[in-house]
DNA sequence: CTGAAAGCGCTTACAG
DNA sequence: CTGAAAGCGCTTACAG
């Protein structure tokens, strides 16, 4: 069933069809629903190669990113998916093996090859590309979900990172805690480093001095929680509170802690970053910084298809949406 | 750059440009170089598209799922992206909002429309699909991950439900455990059923009767696991273990016992299914099923890719992969 | 408001 | 071992 079987039945041409199909041109009702009719009777369904290689309306949105296990992954699928289902586009996944400038390089020159028409790049590949040539030799629009940072060149939807881990720390400091063990995620992210000085910015803000002791990095992942949890709670005075750079060091560090027959939050007052599903799958359930990944990924694939439908209104724009504190049973007031 | 680019810059015609990129034909050793050479220096990439379009080699695989926040399907897009990015076969995804075979027929029929060459279903969709005559009108090969029983006209990779709940049913009354609660999943998926079968199974090996109050049912969240684990512990005669049908399941039953002040594992034995990241990212870590559905997943994908590139040896399959008990710490023998 | 023509970048027979 | 031709299903200007 192609389009021109639905042009015949319906008596029309092909290119009639196709302008049914895409929703624009003008034409007269009859003809309109003549058309509806004949796709109706021949379960027609366009053929997305096709209109991709004629270069067309069905804008197809590449995605590249590393480690789809990650929580944080899944979520900017969804919200990616969500996007282009209910526009009409398509998506294409990609898995970049390595997190190198090269392996992002190579990924995304085949995407654009192959048809798509806009590019949504998942740290840090968007902190590895951005303001190098590739972004301008590829020729499409490029977004960034949770880039921690504005991008010269790339489109970013994020929440204040910054100001988000300033406010948690501050959190953590009015419930009387005042040596608070920070986990930091790997440089290679924007977003590591910004949230890093909000938790410089809120002992600054309530004068409480720095211990470089409570400060450890991990890179993300779970394990690495363990092993920065375990290094800040064998500290000759450990801190009464740990924040973890995102959900997963978190639950490492509620993890070690119930481990070693900690009672939480009593003995210890854990939080988190993003509120991924682990965050409530836990016992206590983290406290931990709302951002609304989905949603902003689904904003991020919004700017994208709009860009592709009309590029003569396309720039890049970098969108802050909010987040929020969300407290639950992880965190509790300081015990004297 | 197109491959007539890379054709006239290697002094060729197109066709020695396509045999060479993939990989086939036969041609002298001097033309193969000058036709790679020719590809490194202009960055040539192929445009899936119209490799698709022209029904060629450039298998696309077709995937529909529903919920990709699940831990489950986020190790199946790991292992179909694995299989696809290794055999140069293209994966599209696409979400399928309800669980309904209505909604699973148009997704399906899309993605064949669009240049799938085969496709990937997921659970609860190929068992919405199996049987129907949609399944050869689709005309492309089908198989599914982890479908709990074997599909008449789809080819399957699981593991076998029935055996591995028993098993681990098994272990929970040879650790003492008599009174044994057990969430199930949903109806929709036949793998809830062969794991119930299992439970039973191993009920009858043991001579241990079944006590009706002690089945619940869920639908695989987390939060259906909260509900039958609290309805569960408020039994007059509460179970000593509890087995649920999936790792979000079990990881809610302890939550609950925690809540509830209770020492895991000496007041209560807790056993998953899956051996998803959760089951490790909690305390105590799940006692659990190793399903491994990452290489399940890139196992499916292999057959279709294969199935696609060499149609005539094509058919349908059932697929058996080992299973394993994985005791952690979350069960313990039943305390006198 | 609707259509005929050319073309997107590739591959598939079919020749040579 | 290599190439010229036709075609995959659609869309984009351009006419009418």
């Amino acid at each position: 069933v192609t389009i021109q079987a639905v042009a015949e039945r319906a008596g029309v041409s092909t290119m009639t069809v196709s302008n049914v199909v895409r929703g624009g041109g003008k034409m007269s009702q009859e003809t309109r629903q003549a058309v509806m009719q004949a796709i109706r009777d021949l379960n027609y369904v366009p053929n997305l190669a096709a209109q991709s290689l004629a270069s067309a309306g069905a804008a197809t949105l590449g995605l590249i990113y590393h480690n789809p296990q990650n929580a944080f992954l899944s979520a900017m699928l969804v919200g990616a998916l969500n996007a282009a289902a209910s526009r009409g586009a398509q998506l294409v996944v990609r898995d970049c093996r390595e997190r190198t400038y090269e392996n992002a390089e190579s990924s995304l020159r085949s995407l654009v090859r192959s048809g798509s028409r806009a590019l949504l790049v998942a740290p840090p590949f968007c902190e590895l590309i951005m303001g190098t040539p590739l972004v301008a030799e590829l020729g499409v629009p490029i977004a960034s979900v949770s880039s921690g940072g504005l991008l010269s060149d790339i489109s970013t939807v994020r929440v204040d990172d910054r100001a988000a881990a300033q406010a948690m720390t501050e959190l953590l400091i009015r419930r009387g805690h005042h040596r608070i063990g920070y986990i930091a995620g790997p440089a290679l992210h924007f977003s590591s480093g910004a949230r890093l000085e909000g938790y410089r910015d809120a002992h600054a803000a309530q004068g409480l001095p720095l211990a470089p002791e409570l400060l450890t990095e991990g890179d993300f992942s779970f394990d690495s929680g363990l092993v920065a949890a375990r290094r800040l709670l064998d500290l000759p005075e450990p801190p009464s509170a740990i924040f973890g750079s995102n959900d997963d060091v978190a639950a490492a560090v509620v993890s070690v802690a119930l481990q070693r027959n900690m009672s939480l939050p009593r003995d210890l007052s854990v939080a988190g970053f993003d509120d991924t599903p682990i965050a409530v799958k836990i016992w206590p359930p983290l406290t931990t910084v709302r951002q609304p990944i989905s949603d902003m990924a689904e904003r991020a694939a919004g700017l994208l298809i709009d860009a592709v439908r009309h590029p003569e209104r396309a720039r890049v724009v970098d969108e802050i949406m909010p987040f929020e504190i969300i407290e639950r049973a992880s965190t509790a007031t300081r015990s004297a």
